[in-house]
DNA sequence: CCTACTTTCGCAACGCTGTTGCCGAAGTGC
DNA sequence: GCACTTCGGCAACAGCGTTGCGAAAGTAGG
């Protein structure tokens, strides 16, 4: 019982030399529309769904869907789960994803903390753990413990899971604060560590590991997790903890840009001449919402927050706003509201039809990122990788 | 001879209902690498590309590239064009793009003058008009004004090209300010001509004409011909004139978000609490920054548009930033230095690799944001349509 | 229970895609 | 003049989604 055969997830995309979009071939083709049936089924979740409502909702015909979701079943990542009630002829019939087809290992390293889980297909946290980290430590040191963090996870949930579990893994995903290169799996820098600037964790990780490795913001790793969650199609996940950054996600896709550097939320200017941040320049968000949260003006932070938020749906024309990190946990509501009523005041002035674009807190909390850390490398194979 | 058989440029893609990215077939497939080969085909102007050359920037065999350029010779699309010198063996044939094969008209609409251009497929702009136009005069006259003048021009450039030039008229793109809505064609209002509010230009032009018609942005069809014109992959253009917005490239896409509203830049807060703005709101880059025009401070004005511009480049990581409009064209140092010092200013602090984003007068004068409005239509013949 | 009808879904043939193997065409270099 | 290199078309091919059709599996009515 072959699961997981060799091509699935790894779109054998040609590739130009440089720039110019990619032609695609029938493999292509294959891996775009399996992707695409994949992704469906799982959204539908438990719930499942029919093959018609998958041509329906992908537009192709009955007999293509058919056709891909008999490979799918082969492969294992499917199964048939029952029948609707029928309205009059034969019941379709219900497919479902096969969660333990596939593993995927989510890593978030804090600047005290590192989190591993184990999610399946569906998303699933089927394993997890945490202990302390000191990221000064240096590099070396650090990639040791984050790989005895992720074996030891590994055989707890190998333990119970058994047959076939390790064989089924698909990659570990790291999720960590600071500018990095999400390409290369490089970092640049790591606030206040100069022994990580320039550090290929990406390679590190998976030579020690000999496991496959994607390497991205945490901002970035928790858009995508509320992404495959069901979050709509285009959100900003707005994240204030100890710093203030965002996640992008444009058209279902997350949006890193050229050089892993898009969300830069923190330290966009909404005072000139304002106080000084520690980034060195003047006005910045971060530090006037930081600073009104140490003052315990919590309805100032949120109007701070609120008008970058504000500018930040302005550009882009997304759909949601949400909101996450410890400090808007601590008063999720004064947030909201707070955030709310700057993006609301905006569209009012505007006359956008459609109202407001909806301002929430993000589902998920702080096990999320980790979370979405994982996705990263179950992204390819739902379509959701990249490009 | 058959030009411009039915399918190419109106690409057949089975579209789902409602959500959910479209599965693709044997015939999109096919339109996505023609409109690839074109789009290389395009940019390599008269120098031309060879088969061989076309198959390494798309990553498709050499086979497919000959029997995809076969098919665009056979519609008159491409011709040869010469041999390169040969490296030891038969020189490559050199492929080159028909510009008569095809034309559009580009359409602006401003709030004192329609200019209308006729561009081919090489975006050469072939036939020129302009008049002057008062927006207030109400929907239907100056509907009948716009069309009077397209129907003008293209008896114009019919004379002096005849032979099919009508046949290969591929629509009418409309550039104008204001907020609208790109997918369905609908204005949503003009400042201070209340009358248009919700006016349908699209579907009012399209029958006055018996044309396809595509309504955008000024600054969305700004973008998109500086695109077309080979600006890179992810780039904003901002539009400093009567008023100030933003143009967004993403990918090689015009960015447009789910209501047509992305690149609302003018109305970005970066002065917390400042000066009232026309919209309503406080502190914004547009009343900053013109009211620093006025006062003559062109130096002021560019560091509060460069204070736009910087955040813009964090929230997106974009490569490059144009300007363009009246009030950059009267004093283009001074802006290009001003906005350069605060986008280089925040790079250095930031300490991202690559240096900082260049920033640079857009080319093209006043004249492109009606040569983009003709590229609304070739945009999807090139892969260059929405999606 | 049987028949008629509806609806789902797989089999088989098909058209079309890009791919592969091969060979002629058209140059260079000795 | 010959060997070699490179380009590019012809023909056969595998694989994609599509179409036509029929079996399977229900409901509705007698």
């Amino acid at each position: 019982m072959s699961r997981r055969t060799s091509k699935t997830g790894t779109v054998t995309v040609p590739r130009g030399t440089g720039r110019g979009t990619a032609g695609a071939n029938l493999l292509a083709l294959r891996s775009h529309n399996t992707a695409l049936v994949l992704d469906l089924l799982r959204a539908a979740g438990t719930e499942g769904i029919s093959r018609l409502e998958l041509a329906e909702r992908t537009g192709l015909t009955p007999q293509a869907v058919s056709k891909i979701t008999a490979r799918v079943r082969e492969q294992g990542l499917a199964a048939e789960a029952g029948r609707r009630a029928s309205t009059g002829g034969k019941p379709r019939t219900v497919l479902r994803l096969v969660p333990e087809a596939g593993h995927a290992v989510g890593v978030r390293i804090d600047r005290d903390e590192v989190r591993t889980v184990v999610v399946d297909l569906n998303g699933t946290v089927v394993g997890e753990r945490s202990r302390p980290l000191d990221l000064g430590a240096g590099a070396e040191d650090v990639v040791e413990t984050v790989a005895l963090e992720v074996e030891g996870l590994l055989g707890d949930v190998s333990g119970s899971l058994g047959h076939g579990f390790l064989e089924s893994l698909i990659g570990v995903g790291i999720a960590l604060p600071g500018p990095l290169d999400h390409g290369r799996g490089v970092l640049h820098r790591v606030t206040g560590f100069p022994e990580w600037d320039g550090f290929p964790l990406r390679d590190a990780l998976a030579r020690r590991l000999g496991l496959p490795v994607v390497v991205d913001k945490d901002t970035n790793a928790a858009a995508l997790g509320l992404s495959v969650a069901g979050e709509g199609g285009s959100f900003a996940y707005l994240h204030l903890g100890t710093g203030l950054g965002a996640g992008l996600v444009i058209g279902g896709h997350v949006h890193r840009g050229a050089r892993t550097g898009a969300g830069e939320f923190g330290h966009q200017v909404i005072q000139l001449d304002g106080p000084v941040c520690g980034c060195g320049d003047r006005g910045c968000i971060e530090v006037l919402c930081l600073t009104a949260v140490e003052r315990g003006e919590l309805g100032e932070a949120a109007r701070v927050l609120g008008a970058g938020a504000a500018n930040l749906v302005g550009l882009l024309d997304i759909e949601l706003v949400l909101l996450g990190g410890r400090t808007v946990a601590a008063a999720p509501e004064v947030f909201v509201d707070g955030v709310s009523a700057m993006v609301a005041a905006r569209a009012r002035r505007e006359g956008m039809p459609g109202g407001a674009v909806p301002v929430r807190v993000a589902p998920g909390g702080e096990r999320g990122v980790a979370e979405g850390a994982a996705q990263l490398l179950l992204a390819p194979m739902f379509g959701r990788g990249d490009g």
